[in-house]
DNA sequence: ATATTTACGTACTGGTCGGTATCTATAGTG
DNA sequence: CACTATAGATACCGACCAGTACGTAAATAT
């Protein structure tokens, strides 16, 4: 605040909380399914006007993707980032497990933004849908890299080529979300997640 | 038509055509997502009054109801049917694969109503939501009876209890069904569930 | 014929939606 | 001070929704 070197701009100043209004988005987002949440809605949880929020975001499309992109950054890069550490393949898998398989809580919902608009994709607009896209292609490159380190060191056979696996890794996972945010038993699930991942963790063949 | 003995009722006779209308409306709900398919909608694609399908079903809820009900009597039936087959373990399996993998024709949407209808299961009105609801259960109770079947001729080993076997087959089943409705590649989903049931037809052991 | 019963469909209600026209408030600038 | 630039929000638009009021058409009953 000392010595404030930006000059103010021209006119009356902004009041406009971006920062708040994307948290209240990405939160009805997660919590709701994306679609079925509108922008009046989240006017009235943010307690903003409409025609302000239409001045910040443009329409509904970058509203979404606004708040897809500050999602992807604060809550899925980290998430992401454990898949790169060197640890056992078997330690990470059941971290990730451990991870979309959580519960929620006030302040972290479960299942997963990203999920869920892959859910509705066709509803997108063009700006969310194909970003969307974007990070779920992120997210197969990282599996695949993480896949292709463990089978290096021979921690992991792959059954099926790798691209195969890699998307097989990312629907079951995207599974698993969905169901826990539907409200189905973590436990289940996590016996589910088991089976689906014994191919990989205990190599002896694919079906044929 | 000759000597109809059936005595006509007393007013204006009914011109309405129930049956045309449910055909229409599970078109609709199976091709498109259920929600989002608006009873006016419904009338647009029918060619009928609104007050007309309202006298003959009551609500939307009701409407997606009766074709939820003649849904699953006419196209889930016989699939669930052929689990009860008296067929290898792996032969039944590969025809679920099959069938759940097949692509969209013009008079057979690809997808399945019921699938469809439970990854929107909250926003169902409470008849068809619970409806759906016991179509799962018999659906999981088919497969139940069929895996202890084959477990008791020895087609088939169990790496778990049987009901969370049960219901992971119904998990994979309903996901394959949803990602062929999302256009995925077909090959490509068969190829996941070659991995996902890999530890059915090849009983190694799980994960731990 | 006339009354009665039943079905039909036009045109409406009240509501929510995404998006905006417009007026006002608050700042710097001359 | 007047002028300009930016942000504020009320109150609106047209579209679509689920559901219905109500006048009319078509049959039987008397």
């Amino acid at each position: 605040m000392a010595g404030d070197g930006t000059k103010r701009p021209r006119g009356r100043p902004k009041t406009f909380d971006r920062d708040r209004t994307l948290d209240v988005a990405i939160d009805s987002y997660w919590r709701g399914s994306a679609d079925s949440v509108s922008v009046n809605e989240i006017c009235r949880r943010a307690n903003i006007s409409k025609p302000g929020l239409y001045r910040e975001f443009g329409d509904e499309d970058h509203l979404m993707d606004a708040a897809l992109t500050r999602y992807s950054e604060t809550v899925l890069g980290p998430v992401l980032a454990t898949v790169t550490l060197d640890r056992p393949f078997g330690e990470t898998l059941d971290s990730l497990i451990d991870f979309v398989t959580r519960v929620e809580t006030p302040e972290f919902p479960s299942g997963c933004l990203i999920a869920k608009m892959r859910s509705i994709r066709w509803r997108l607009g063009p700006v969310t849908g194909s970003h969307v896209d974007e990070l779920r292609d992120n997210a197969v490159a990282a599996y695949t890299a993480w896949l292709q380190q463990c089978a290096d060191r021979g921690q992991v056979e792959l059954p099926a080529p790798i691209d195969v696996i890699a998307t097989y890794v990312d629907s079951q996972l995207t599974m698993m979300l969905t169901r826990i945010s539907a409200g189905e038993d973590p436990r289940v699930v996590r016996a589910h997640a088991r089976l689906a991942f014994a191919p990989l963790t205990n190599p002896t063949g694919n079906g044929s």
